[in-house]
DNA sequence: CAAACTGTATTATCTGTATTAGTACAGTTG
DNA sequence: CAACTGTACTAATACAGATAATACAGTTTG
């Protein structure tokens, strides 16, 4: 099983804290496509944390291509991917770098540092074969 | 002068898209420091929003380090840095690194198209001279 | 089949935060 | 002094996150 903990006065909104836990796991490879995560009632129940909660972490995982849901079956971790087209992609890509670079630029790194802790993050996730260069 | 855009309709608080555009423009050169910026009620009227809402996102810079308020003078764009203790500064680099490059895994990208990425947004901004590695 | 599980949907309520509005005070500048 | 700056309040509104309780619908399994 994988490990998922929430802090309730972390500023953070618990379901974006649950969906960005499950998309770690998964990009971590201690999840893999197809493996079940734990039911609504009993992630909950674990989390201490009401059930529309968790079914709005699982919501915003389908939509972002993570999880399917299966009424009756339970929640899975897909196959594939995004939903999303290239463009929105490569949009998505570059607002989410940018944003990251320049709060690290403010926090008074420089481009080595911050290369090296997307180096550091990089090798932390367990990424596809075949992907281009590494 | 440098351009200020805000979206009421986008889901980031207002407050935190004009802190963060102002950290966008430092980070490129756009505002050096000593630089004034535009009093709040000046701001405020640009933007077709409440003055207390300028006062939010100034305080939220002034916090980061990246202005300091002068009453009756102004605010500026600040010299130094972070305020905060190394090991705080590379928690949180480490965590904006890792989420980063989590939500780029899910968007279906690998190491070299991040990489690539942070290359670019790198190359926007203007470091300090005599950083480390470039 | 039936029981026990799964997700789904709905309604209501509470809370905190973002935003607006208006007013007043305090320090700076020319 | 006059006109600008930031600062500090109070109040009102709107929205989002989270809780609660209930009911319904599909799947799995003994």
């Amino acid at each position: 099983m994988f490990h998922l903990r929430v802090d309730p006065a972390s500023g953070e909104p618990i379901f974006e804290q649950i969906a960005f836990q499950v998309k770690g796991a998964v990009a971590r490879g201690e999840l893999a496509a197809g493996d079940k995560l734990p039911s609504v009632r009993e992630l909950a129940r674990d989390l201490v944390v009401n059930p529309n909660t968790v079914v709005r972490a699982y919501q915003t995982l389908e939509q972002d291509g993570v999880i399917i849901r299966r009424q009756g079956a339970g929640c899975f971790v897909r196959e594939g991917g995004t939903n999303l087209s290239e463009v929105a992609r490569s949009r998505e890509l570059d607002e989410l770098v940018r944003r990251a670079v320049t709060e690290s630029f403010h926090l008074g790194f420089g481009p080595g540092e911050i290369r090296k802790a997307v180096d550091r993050a990089v090798r932390e996730l367990r990424f596809p074969r075949g992907g281009k260069k590494s």
